[in-house]
Parts: structure tokens; sequence; C-alpha cells
DNA sequence: ATATTTTTTTAGGTTAGCCTAAAATTTATA
DNA sequence: TATAAATTTTAGGCTAACCTAAAAAAATAT
């Protein structure tokens, strides 16, 4: 049996991963966890026990296809509660982040199934996130980086890869929101800002780092 | 904050204290948590420190009011978990306690309200209990148990106070679901069991013991 | 290459929630 | 009403998941 606690771990781990082809490390565990690097080493080892993870001491971690597969479930169901909350049940995208943390918890294969049927098979979550069918694979939506969109094209904004409430709210100010037509009208030489045309309306300034947070879809 | 195994504790005092008006003592309640008695008595201290229970030790505990309101907030997520998971999944309504179980600890005020909500204000859960609204006020239904019920009398099947899967499967077996008709034929004197007619078919026996787990609605 | 800094691990401790065994109290019975 | 039986509590321990402080290893800088 796995704890809650150690799903954590593993969808954590999993996140990092998708980030580098390095083994990740053990402060970089304890910032997300919001634990201390000892506490850290502590389930690193339980998991390695468990043949969750491949961990030797001060060589950083990573999952086994085992530990892989537990984390995409739990990615899984985060991702179709949050399609729940948002399609069905009316709550706004940037409120559904800490209740799916813990409906991601609930442990039911035949509650997934039905939930996922009840809400037509979604292939992405509210924020554009693809959602892993129930053999851990993803789909492939094949979005790209606004940060990687040359000038003069248009595209359309199909989600986003950071999820604070903050982000989402400057999005809500802007007037960026899933669907919505994006044109590029410049990128700046020396520090990658763009300015954008939003859905047709006046031209608007966004930063690199915002530009590469934005997943949008390219015709 | 509470947690989930305090909650339990609170649930399962709540639900033993329906059925009497003393004490509820610390062996009733290391029955149905599942643990042994010094377990219990622990936990009792630390309710008791927090002021959700009234407990003296040897003397039994009972809810505060405190208590009591937390308890009907559990109860209340339960049941419309349940029907949550029957009207809209499709489940079986004898598939869906365990997994109420974990759903009621979700702790989200607005969650709770807009899942009522989606549903349209259920006043009962799939096994015709009440459910508290969110001020813990319980709808009085009305309805009265099968073995209250004389001879020659009609009435409409509407819940059940036990849901064991056993149970539950029984009555699917002699035809019994939620809505039908019964026609009570005939009470026998010693032993108080019945002689019904189920929705207009032949005749079914049943012991008194199935009789007083049954709700049903008079005319 | 050595010294310094940073990262990671180990050692030992805490809390929640459980346990067993023994002691205390209450209840039932002779 | 005294004794036996049942219930409940206390005492002392365990495990999971965390912590701090100190030690060990790795990375970086001189």
């Amino acid at each position: 049996m796995i704890s809650f606690t150690e799903e954590n771990y593993l969808k954590i781990i999993y996140k990092l991963s998708a980030e580098t082809e390095n083994e990740i490390s053990t402060n970089a565990v304890a910032e997300l966890t919001q634990t201390k690097a000892a506490s850290v080493t502590d389930m690193l080892r339980k998991l390695s026990e468990k043949q969750l993870v491949s961990y030797q001491k001060y060589q950083g971690v990573r999952l086994t296809k085992k530990g892989e597969n537990l984390a995409l479930q739990v990615i899984r169901k985060h991702r179709l509660w949050e399609v729940f909350l948002v399609n069905k049940l009316g709550f706004n995208w940037d409120e559904v982040h800490e209740i799916a943390e813990e409906l991601e918890h609930i442990n039911s294969d035949e509650l997934v199934q039905r939930l996922d049927e009840f809400l037509g098979f979604p292939q992405c979550d509210p924020h554009g996130d693809p959602i892993p069918d129930s053999n851990g694979r993803m789909p492939e939506l094949g979005y790209k980086n606004l940060s990687d969109i040359g000038e003069n094209q248009t595209v359309i904004m199909m989600g986003v890869s950071q999820h604070s409430t903050n982000f989402l709210q400057y999005l809500a100010k802007i007037g960026l929101s899933l669907g919505v037509s994006i044109n590029v009208i410049e990128v700046n030489d020396f520090d990658k800002s763009l300015t954008i045309k939003i859905g047709g309306n006046a031209s608007s300034f966004i930063s690199y780092e915002v530009a590469k947070s934005l997943l949008v879809k390219v015709f």
C-alpha cells in the first residue's frame, strides 16, 4: 500500500523529472514538498526500498517505471477532478488546484474510470495540461510555448505551464484565457519580451517569463 | 484544525448517540473505529481537550454542540457524495459507502456548497438517509420502520437503516428497492415477522430484523 | 591542490495514532 | 455485600513523517 505522503513525493519527483534529464536533487524535492532535506532523505530511502525510485545516496533520485506509473495515475486523478470542478461545478480555473490536491488521493479505480466517462474522456485539464490515460500514456497535444513563436504568427491559447493563483489572475487581467487568439507582433531582441495582440484588441506587452508559461496551438 | 481520524471518531460517536440517550461507552466506539479500547481512551481525552466531546473517565462520552456540528458536516459530505456517485456516475447503492468514506474528508466549504447545488439540493442519500443542511439541520422526512406498520397497510419503500453490502444484496434478491410499494399482508404474532407483497407481485416473507431496517413512507 | 561553501546524510528527538499488558474502576452475580 | 467478571484507563512501546544539529561528501573557489 502506498500512502498519501508517498504519492505526493512521487508526483513531485515526476514533475521535476519533466524539466531535466538528470537525477533530481534532495533539495529540489524538499522545496516542493515543503519539508527539510533530512526528511526527504528518509523518504527517498523508503521509496527506494519499495522500488518506486532508484536512489544512491548523494547521487540524487529518479523514478522507476513502477514509480512513474503511480505518479501518472495521481496526475490523472488530479487533472480529471480539476475538469470536474470547472466544467461541472462551475469553479474558476484558478480556484481548483488546492481541492484537486486532496481529491487526487481518493483510491478507487472504478471511480476514476466512471469520472473519466462522466466528463466525456477529456484530453486535457482546465489549464491545458494533458490527462494521462489509465495506462499512463499522455495524449500528444502538440502545444508550443508562446516564447517559441516567431513574429507575425497567430496562435490559439490552449494552456499554461504554471498554476499559481497570482499568475492566473494576471492573465485574466490582461485578457488572456483559454481559446483566445494571440497575434505575435514583435519579438524584442535582447530580452525576448513580446508585443502581442489578444483576440484582435489593442496590443499588449508581455515578458519572456510569461511567454514561456503559455501553451499555444499553431495552425 | 481537525484531522481525518478525529472526524471519524466524531461521526461514529454521533451515530451511536442516535441510538440512545445515554453516554456512549469506550468499547462501543472501539468496535466501530476498529481500534482497541485503549486507543479510544487516548482519543477521547484529546477530543475532550478540544471541547468536541464531554468526557469524564469511566463515565462514557457524548458530543458537545461543537462536536455535533462537525459530525453533521462530515455526514452531510458523505451523503452528498453518495448521491453524486449514484446519480451522476451510475454506481449501485451498495457500492458507494467505501468511496464516500474517503470523499467525506475533503475540506472545502465552497466545494460542498457547489456539489449540493449541482445535485439539485437533495433531501436524502441513495439509502434514504436525510442529508443535513449547511447548518446541520436534518430534513424531517417522516419515514417509519416497516416493522411499525400494521396489517393491510400499503407503504412505499424510501430507505434502509443498515448499509452492509450483504443486506443490500439480499434486498435486491427479493425485489426490494427504493420506490417500490409494500403491502403488509400479515404480521406474525410471536416473532413479528411479516408476510408482504412487493409491487403487486407474489407475496414474500421477511423477518422482524429485516423489517426494522426498512424505511417506508405511509400515506 | 587545498580550502571554503553548499548539499546531503546521519543521529537523535517529536507528535499522532495505534498497540499490548497490567492496574483501576464499575457492574454483575452469588 | 463480597467477590467475580467486565470495562476502562494507565504505562510503556511502536511506526510514519516530520524536525534540528552535527557530520560527511560533493561542488566551488582560491
